[in-house]
DNA sequence: TATGAATGAGCGTTCATTCAT
DNA sequence: CATGAATGAACGCTCATTCAT
């Protein structure tokens, strides 16, 4: 193979990524509208402008549309994470931020918290190899932070810190399912606002573990 | 109207309320058989032995037999939430059981939880008042509990019961949820069994609002 | 149950095999149209002047149509191998009108030796019970007809009687697709005519056995 | 047009034929590997390590290749009839040979009858004058074995040549498939071996025309 | 000449809902 | 009240063919 014929091919493959990424971002739109269960490939290919026939030349199966559109999901959500933590030097201030960032993602993008977590469930749907390592990625920072505040002896010492970023994952999760289905009940219910509601909630969470 | 007209209307409407809960039966054995997305209307009608037309005399909509199933599911829910509370007289047990309790319904239910999950893939709905009176009895449940032990001085003065109960119920909820769907990661990845891990939750939770 | 609610069950069973047996017409009409490897649901549907989904009221998959297009069609040919052996008392003459009257079969049902003879080898449709029993009777009338001639001393003594019977399937078969396949080449390569042709092939059937 | 110019048409045309066969080997590799009916364009161009489109220079449609996929088929069949004569002298021997090379070419290229049968589900097409070629020099083959026979004084006088090598045609295949496609229904029916049964056949025929 | 992305009609099948009886 | 036959849109997916480059 030439030289130039490697550019070309590079040049394909780019292009291929780019109508992959236009795909994905159309799925993404109909998500948002219709919801994750209501996803169909007519409507994806509707939003992107192609032909049903044609989605199928980027992606074997729906499935791997959904795939790609959670792996996009996490990686969005390691990002705020991320900015969360860098918000503070404080450890404990970084979980309260990891908390929020759970709640502020979902509300920012009301549909995505069906892909990031439990969805997988009511379809076949399986955890591929790229999609569990962006979940490991998540679940390694908030390990890593909570490590940090168990050296620094804020959090008790007998903490198990995998088993806490797992419970603060499916607890903060938990949380803004029922904030969001919930919505009318929990504001007709509580007299405090879902902002303070969700703050109590926090606030038993880093309390049930400070030393 | 006539008095007597009154009373016939009245036994009409019972004999319709008995034949709703008939079709709630049916449709509940089918989706513990078959699992709640693939419950059916016709599969329903089979078991109620009911033509499929009949069971739109009874509900408008397929989404409408399960907001009862639903209902009943929360029914269910109250009733082991009592048992679990009438197990102990420490209040701080009572709350521990009552979060147990939530974990082995969903366990030994295990398609149930797709109720849960239900209104969310389809958000547009709302919640009913019988939905919402069904929720509200756990909560005040759950409520006179925690109540209870603020009383006893047990929890922090400051506590929002209320507030408390819903955080119980989202934090629970999700992790069941997790364990549910994620199960294979979390074996694979946490050294605690999901006991364990369900434990630890708890205890963070406990520890969380103890005074 | 009463017996007028059973005279109406009758009626009810009557009335689906009347629409069933139309489905089936209209199947054959489709077949008979474009061919069985081309015969669609769809198409059939608007044959019969009903919704695709009506059809699946009566049939579960598309291969029971085809299933019972096939046995509908050894019904057919099963008679006319009768009325050819009854136009005879001589096993000889019988043998030869069971050949004349496979080809006559085919000839006015141009498209049915797809269905008799070899479709269920290109799709993966099973010989069920029923489509084995349309066929033992064929098998077993061809059968008596030689067992009778053998016993008249009028053919070989040696003959395996049901070994035979199903060379007489295969070969005639395949005369009758050659004929309707190559029938080009055949009129403009032969001298003869195709039923001198198909003489022939008789002859040397009949020849080839007798004692 | 100058001559060099036809010199170029020529050499263009050759090459040309040399792509078209490169594609019909394509065709037919992927046949073998998952059948006729599953033989896809896309495939083919995979494996001819083309551009689906390229194909379409070649042959105006997919039924053409197949076409030639047959052309290709009866060259191949061409050949073990004439190994199967040469392996004898005798003509009437020769005759059986011929009949037990057809079943076996079939029986060791189990896809190839799906060829055989193509031209039926898709009878509007024509036999190409190629195609007619290709069968005309298995004809002759046959032909002139058995005028061979004839002169020896092996079989009857009266055998009309032509129309009986297209009888050992037509009852040869037919027998080939009701093996192929009844496969379980004589095993499980039949006291002979497969082979035996054939064998029943081929001695019909000869029988049936030996003088 | 060769490409391969794009098409779009087509496939078999499911199922919530309606409506004449 | 009750029926259940009928509907028809929708589903995910395939593939022969076209066409701009």
């Amino acid at each position: 193979m030439t030289h130039s014929e490697d550019i070309l091919k590079a040049r394909a493959e780019e292009e291929k990524d780019i109508r992959r990424q236009h795909i994905i971002k159309s799925a993404e739109a109909v998500m948002l509208r219709v919801g994750l269960s209501k996803l169909s490939i007519s409507a994806v290919a509707k939003e992107a402008k192609l032909a049903q026939g044609t989605l199928y030349l980027y992606f074997k199966k729906k499935e791997d549309i959904i795939a790609q559109l959670t792996v996009k999901s996490r990686e969005e959500l390691l990002k705020i994470f991320q900015d969360g933590i860098s918000q503070s030097d404080d450890p404990l201030q970084q979980i309260r931020n990891i908390l929020y960032a759970n709640l502020h993602f979902y509300q920012s993008n009301k549909l995505y918290h069906d892909l990031v977590s439990f969805y997988e469930a009511n379809s076949g749907l399986e955890e591929t190899p790229i999609l569990q390592a962006a979940s490991q990625k998540i679940t390694n920072l908030v390990v890593s932070v909570l490590e940090n505040a168990k050296q620094q002896g804020l959090v008790k010492a007998s903490l198990n810190t995998t088993d806490f970023a797992f419970v603060m994952w499916g607890t903060s999760v938990g949380m803004v399912q029922l904030i969001e289905v919930k919505h009318t009940l929990l504001t007709n219910t509580l007299n405090s606002s879902l902002d303070a509601f969700y703050n109590h909630y926090v606030d038993v969470m880093v309390d049930g573990i400070t030393a």
